[in-house]
DNA sequence: GCGGATCAC
DNA sequence: TATGGTGATCCGC
């Protein structure tokens, strides 16, 4: 592929400067790289168990459920196209999601694509959480599939838990899997046979047994009964097979099956507990799952892993033995490491974890700080052991679709006009989120992937708004590329920084005070001149005039690249920012728009031209020209220490109300 | 703030 | 013949 090459070429660049750092340097690189490590050696912290839990299969998994013919054949979920995942069968093929769909029935003629149901899913992991939640209120799901928790509550509760409560019915298809609770009284019938049932019920093969010389004894709850602390490992009170067999016939009101009378009990320890909770997921969706137990968030994300499907793996909680298991693990587990992240580590003898420590010199020197800082912490295993909070809500919304080559002008802005409403319907149904933020994203037919963003003074979530902006960025692309037909596969719209409570709307306001506060870094145009002026080398002194700020009406949108002409110069700007009739920032079109034209005259005519326009530095007679007909300069002066003014505040008395 | 890249699911 | 959609983050500028 085109992509190894750029990978590798990446590679070899970086091989070359390294190869031309001195030894000096790698030694001083290795001596950081010592330091963190033995300030990071000290977070090591074994005192919550957190389990990882994720769905085998998901999608294929429920589609299997709902149509038993697809059981015991290779099946994907997804389309012709592109498939999202594949069942175990398949993946014997090499069928892996998001592979085409050609291509795994090249891999798998027999290869049968069922359609995705997303709805359904969602209907699924609902009950997949409900059942979690009571493990930990505070579960934090990382997908439909998947979640943490925190089971240190749970594990000092379940001490006081009785057998009953410990106790499930077998899974079988035709019988009651009804949660106790929902027994009602009926539970009390089969009250003394609780007794123990081993593991590999019939119905769910258990491709891998979970794995037993993990379970060292210890007296710490998280793996024995603290009631009977007895040495005897958790699993083995129910691998004893003396099922009993109850005489209650009596059928479930709820589900209509007979009682199962063969129940499995489960005792107060970790891994029985994990047991149980896969075992009550399986009772009401009849999907499996597999689960990671550490003390840690990542490592047990990397242990889920281990013996899926339908198995669970517990890494001890000591040092010891979370380095060994760190030591081997290839880089690609780690969440974060892709297959470029892979590609370029290998580049390096980076393969497993255990390397991330023997080659820290060169890592120090090759990655920035938070990649590498993370790198060592992956290898000594440490990892977040509190669940972060449920956050505050997403910090994007966007839609995007794939289609067959297109290039018409009109029908690429349609499209982009669909998007974007679509985009404003989630924004709103999303706690009607504003965002300030529009970006278009294109993939061209050779999927080469560009992104166009601009951000508005303020926040919206109103279709035409959004489409005012993404067709500007739209237009921009074809005009910058009119060479060539701009031939899209893709077009997407996303709207990102979200307003949060605190952020008041901006209001224009005119700033002669040099003694004000420098600004932040707000005002695009601002950073512009001084980034010009770093560029020049130009040591500007204090108070000098840096040029004149136009400010007239326009027709045009933000985003619009206009030209500001004067004295026989002009700029070609992006209008960044519009104000309505009250002087408040708009992101519609109408408004009044301030730019910065260097050198200007104020004794000379002014004139705003949209792009469109071939001539700026003479007034054109077309419509957009007259509209800006209101304009008005405005000194502009650099402050000795501080860098630009700020002309802009934050709601403020002072605020302009009309020009 | 912007744009490219990478990653997860 | 044919290569997804959504959301997040990081880096370098
Ligand atoms: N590139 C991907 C990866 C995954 N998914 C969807 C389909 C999966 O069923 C679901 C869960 O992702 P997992 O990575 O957990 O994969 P599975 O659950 O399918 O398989 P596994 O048993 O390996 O967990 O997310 C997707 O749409 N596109
Ligand atoms: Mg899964």
């Amino acid at each position: 592929m085109k992509k190894d090459k750029e990978i590798l070429k990446k590679v070899t660049a970086l091989k070359e400067e390294l190869a031309a750092v001195s030894e000096a340097h790698l030694e001083a690189c290795m001596n950081k790289a010592n330091a963190l490590l033995s300030s990071l050696y000290q977070q090591y912290d074994f005192t919550r168990t957190i389990v990882h839990m994720d769905m085998d299969a998901f999608y294929a998994a429920v589609e299997m459920r709902d149509n038993p013919s697809l059981a015991n054949i290779p099946m994907a979920v997804g389309g012709e196209d592109m498939l999202s995942t594949s069942n175990y069968i398949a993946r014997r093929y090499g069928v892996r999601a998001a592979m085409p769909g050609f291509i795994a029935r090249k891999l798998c003629a027999d290869l049968v694509i069922v359609p995705t149901d997303m709805a359904k899913y969602s209907a699924v992991s609902r009950v997949i959480r409900s059942v979690l939640s009571q493990y930990d209120p505070n579960m934090t799901p990382l997908s439909l599939d998947e979640a943490y928790m925190d089971f240190t509550d749970h594990l000092v509760k379940r001490r006081e838990l009785d057998d009953q409560s410990r106790t499930f019915p077998e899974f079988s298809e035709t019988m009651c899997r009804c949660e106790p609770e929902e027994r009602l009284g009926v539970v009390s019938s089969t009250e003394g046979i609780s007794s123990a049932v081993g593991d590999g019920v019939a119905d769910v093969p258990n491709l891998n047994e979970d794995n037993l010389q993990n379970s060292v004894a210890t007296d710490d709850t998280r793996i024995l009964p603290s009631a009977t602390n007895s040495d005897t490992e958790p699993s083995e009170a129910r691998i004893m097979k003396d099922t009993t067999v109850s005489t209650d016939t009596s059928q479930c009101p709820r589900c209509n099956m007979p009682h199962n009378p063969k129940r499995i009990l489960f005792d107060v320890g970790v891994e029985d507990a994990v047991r149980e909770m896969r075992h009550r997921i399986h009772l009401k969706t009849r999907l499996t799952a597999s689960a990671g137990i550490a003390a840690n968030c990542l490592l047990a994300k990397i242990c889920s892993d281990q013996n899926k499907p339908n198995g669970q793996y517990m890494l001890p909680f000591t040092v010891d033995a979370v380095q060994d298991f760190m030591k081997d693990l290839p880089v690609r587990k780690v969440p974060g490491v892709g297959k470029v992240s892979e590609r370029q580590l290998a580049a390096f003898d980076v393969k497993v974890c255990s390397d991330f420590y023997k080659h820290r010199d060169v890592l120090y020197f090759l990655y920035s700080g938070g990649m590498f800082e993370y790198f060592l912490s992956v290898y000594l295993g440490l990892g977040a052991n509190r669940l972060s909070k449920n956050e505050d809500g997403p910090k994007s919304k966007s839609v995007e679709r794939t289609f067959r080559g297109m290039s018409d002008p009109d029908q690429l802005r349609t499209l982009c006009h669909e998007l974007s409403l679509e985009l404003a319907e989630d924004l709103k149904s999303a706690k009607n989120l504003q965002g300030k933020t529009v970006t278009l994203k294109i993939k061209l037919v050779t999927f080469e992937v560009k992104t166009r963003s601009q951000s508005l003074p303020t926040a919206t979530n109103d279709g035409e708004d959004i489409y005012n902006v993404a067709n500007q960025l739209l237009t921009t692309e074809m005009k910058n590329c009119s060479s060539k037909p701009l031939k899209l596969r893709l077009m997407g719209v996303r709207m990102s920084n979200f307003t949060t409570s605190d952020s008041k709307q901006q209001k224009l306001k005119v700033i002669r005070d040099t003694n004000s506060t420098p600004s932040d870094k707000r005002i695009s145009f601002l950073d512009k001149i001084e980034a010009e002026r770093k560029s020049e080398k130009v040591n500007q002194s204090c108070n000098e005039p840096l040029g004149l700020l136009a400010y007239m009406s326009t027709d045009k949108p933000i985003g619009t690249t206009s030209n500001i002409s004067n004295a026989g110069r002009n700029v070609s700007t992006k209008l960044s920012s519009v104000w309505d009739e009250s002087g408040d920032v708009t992101t519609r079109k109408t408004g009044k728009i301030i730019e910065l034209l260097e050198g200007a005259s104020n004794t000379d005519p002014w004139s705003l031209a949209d792009s469109t326009s071939s001539s700026v530095a003479t007034i054109p007679s077309d419509s957009t020209v007259k509209t800006a007909t209101k304009y008005g300069p405005l000194d502009f002066y650099r402050s000795s220490k501080s860098g630009a003014l700020d002309p802009w505040a934050k709601d403020d008395s002072s605020s302009l109300g009309g020009f």
